[in-house]
DNA sequence: CGATTCCCCTGATAGC
DNA sequence: TGCTATCAGGGGAATC
């Protein structure tokens, strides 16, 4: 599933393959999908390639007239299982299969919405569950919370942020309005690498514990970066190549298998309708 | 305000 | 074999 690290990896990826290349036209096969009017961004160029939390924004200016004061925003969110394939033309033959196409060739039965460029490229937005979506906006769609890797998120944040609620840390970590970036995989290892069960109180954290916390959400995002994000399920990078960080889950989809540090079977429950994952042992209230 | 539940969707899996 | 029920999961909406 895109988190952070997974969507900035894309993000860095994407800004190479299609800063300041013209949209030519946008086949739309979800209708659901896409809000907005594309006739609103044919003809735009896009100049960069923003992202705050789990929302990417492609930032277009009109090509022609160079109006710099005028921008619009495609605003896009990969939920589950989105994919933002590219392809320097049409037909183009990926080196390994696609998850969930059965092929090595775009578009797919999941392909729901084409970006083609007046250079003959194509931008692929691939999507199984449909729940992801892409939006044209005046300015961009960001969720209220600071970005993890902003400099905005400081100790300091973080600590008024726990102190502020007794809801459990590992709901608050999830809300996008106040923390942007975490989602299920990277909030449970975080909790793991801070030795902090997820169901404890948020505003129960000893001072010592949030700043483990802070240091933890740091190094599992910059880890989940060094290996391109986690291809657990979906995702994969806009070569279509997969990331590796699945390789170096701490607790995340280990149920049952040992901690990494005590060996004690990795627990799963259920709270806040997710399912949460966490050393017994290691990570006592 | 917070907490809970439902919903969107589809492939995988379990049970009959 | 093949049908049906259940589940996962980000986030928005509705409800209490």
């Amino acid at each position: 599933m895109p988190e952070l690290p997974e969507v900035e990896t894309i993000r860095r990826y994407l800004i190479k393959d299609i800063r300041d290349k013209t949209i030519k036209n946008i086949d739309i096969k979800v209708a659901k999908q896409f809000t907005g009017r594309k006739e609103d961004v044919i003809g735009k160029k896009i100049i960069d390639i923003q992202r705050k939390g789990k929302i990417l924004t492609f930032k277009l200016v009109n090509s022609l007239t160079r109006e710099l004061n005028n921008f619009l925003y495609l605003n896009i969110h990969l939920k589950l299982t989105g994919q933002l394939v590219f392809a320097k033309k049409i037909n183009h033959k990926y080196k390994t299969a696609i998850p969930h196409a059965n092929s090595n060739n775009l578009p797919a039965k999941t392909t729901h919405i084409i970006i083609y460029f007046t250079d003959n490229s194509v931008l692929y937005f691939n999507d199984l569950r449909k729940f992801g979506w892409m939006k044209i906006t005046n300015k961009p769609e960001q969720p209220k919370g600071i970005d993890i890797l902003s400099s905005d998120f400081t100790l300091k944040y973080l600590t008024d942020l726990t102190s502020s609620t007794s809801k459990p840390i590992k709901l608050l970590l999830l809300d996008q309005d106040k923390l942007a970036g975490l989602g299920n995989i990277y909030d449970n290892d975080a909790l793991f690498l801070a030795k902090i069960n997820p169901l404890k109180k948020s505003n129960s954290l000893s001072k010592n514990e949030q700043k483990k916390l802070f240091n933890s959400i740091k190094a599992v995002i910059e880890t989940g970066l060094k290996f391109n994000g986690a291809s657990d399920e979906s995702y994969i990078l806009p070569n279509a190549q997969s990331g590796k960080y699945q390789k170096h889950f701490q607790v995340y989809g280990r149920e049952k298998l040992p901690c990494l540090v005590c060996k004690t079977p990795i627990k799963r429950i259920k709270h806040g309708g997710r399912s949460s994952f966490y050393c017994p042992n290691c990570q006592k209230i």
